[in-house]
DNA sequence: GTCACCATCTGAACGGTGTCAACATGATCT
DNA sequence: AGATCATGTTGACACCGTTCAGATGGTGAC
């Protein structure tokens, strides 16, 4: 067993070709588009055959699994680095509001393919080990802005609740049609935060009793 | 001119083409899923050539888009009809956010056409006009339960926030790490009002100042 | 070493798809 | 009637996902 190179061991012929592929299915879907983004294209750009993917991903539907999953994983990170980075803990849910959302407009063909759930033939997406860190994030800085941990049907809801609002932010933020009232306001980040700020739980507890 | 059908009027050779493309087109898409959705597989139920489809439609992105737009048009008639049936004014919010979900979760493939950017050549999408009958439904409604319609900023945001987060809802509703949760709740409803509840331009009026 | 084994890659092939050009058809207008 | 033009068909092309038989080359047993 060799040592493992700067990146990874090449373990076979082409050397770590499944990432490889991940990559560039990643690189054409949002330099084209997912209208672009076949498996066909996919091998040319790694620079093998259209066959060779098979030994790797039983479908294409699993190597899109694949790219999701890396998602899934970019950014609960960028959710973990905004909460870390939060200047107040009051603050951190914003901070992570606005993370998430420029995460998704970032990465728009990315973003529409980690919720898509016609892929998948297993049923319903596991999403939930994914999200389980951006998740329990959120939770956390929901904890920290004054929610009551102990009441933890509540904080459940307030957790999914706040994921959602974002969500549908994060897919509708680019709509032209809200280009003049971005613009009155004074910019995209003053917009966004004026939204989230709309978000019941992003605001510091309105808890009626 | 010989008097119009039963349904309509057949104008030329096969009579109304492009909405029997758009209805097949739909059919296909909840009844097998959008993998399916091939415009060939649209013209062959319709019982046309796979040619036929294109003295209609552009392309296939533009059949795509006739029928997203039938679903932004049945999907406006439910918000308007779920305010129209609501009990109580202060109830009006809940009951649209409420047929908005439902309507998403009866129509899953329908719905995600109707929010995907990626067709349309012509940059980002004209869902202003689509969505206006059910955005000024909620305005309405937000207005109904104690949103000052004077402030006109606040109450655009107001829209824009309840939108995107009953938005999110519905693509996330039906996520399957819901489901003991909604179990525990005693039924999707009562999960799904709880929900609502968090958001907060549903509660009436927390407005701080 | 040599040899078998097996993961990995290639080439060619199949049916299906979006799209187009050339042609057929038939309703409508004069 | 004949011309016109919207509508529909046929056949073709390139591309796609997928499969299968075979090439390639690293690994381990002897």
């Amino acid at each position: 067993m060799r040592e493992t190179g700067s990146a990874q061991a090449r373990p076979y012929h082409h050397g770590d070709l499944s990432r490889a592929l991940v990559d560039a299915a990643r690189r054409i879907l949002e330099a084209e588009g997912p209208a672009a983004l076949s498996l066909r294209a996919v091998a040319r750009e790694a620079g093998v055959s259209p066959a060779a993917p098979y030994h790797h991903f039983r479908d294409k539907t699993e190597l899109l699994e694949a790219v999701a999953h890396g998602g899934w994983e970019a950014l609960s990170e960028a959710i973990c680095e905004a909460r870390r980075t939060a200047p107040d803990p009051r603050e951190a849910l914003t901070s992570i509001g606005l993370a998430y959302v420029n995460f998704a407009r970032n990465n728009p063909a990315l973003y529409r393919l980690m919720y898509d759930t016609t892929r998948d033939r297993t049923g319903m997406p596991e999403h939930a080990k994914e999200q389980d860190s951006g998740y329990s994030q959120v939770q956390g800085a929901l904890i920290e802005a004054g929610a009551d941990p102990a009441d933890v049907g509540e904080l459940e809801l307030a957790t999914i609740a706040s994921w959602c609002a974002v969500h549908g932010l994060a897919e509708m933020s680019n709509f032209k049609d809200f280009q003049p009232l971005k613009e009155a306001m004074g910019g995209e980040e003053a917009f966004l935060r004026a939204i989230l700020r709309h978000f019941g739980t992003f605001s510091p507890r309105p808890r009626p009793h």
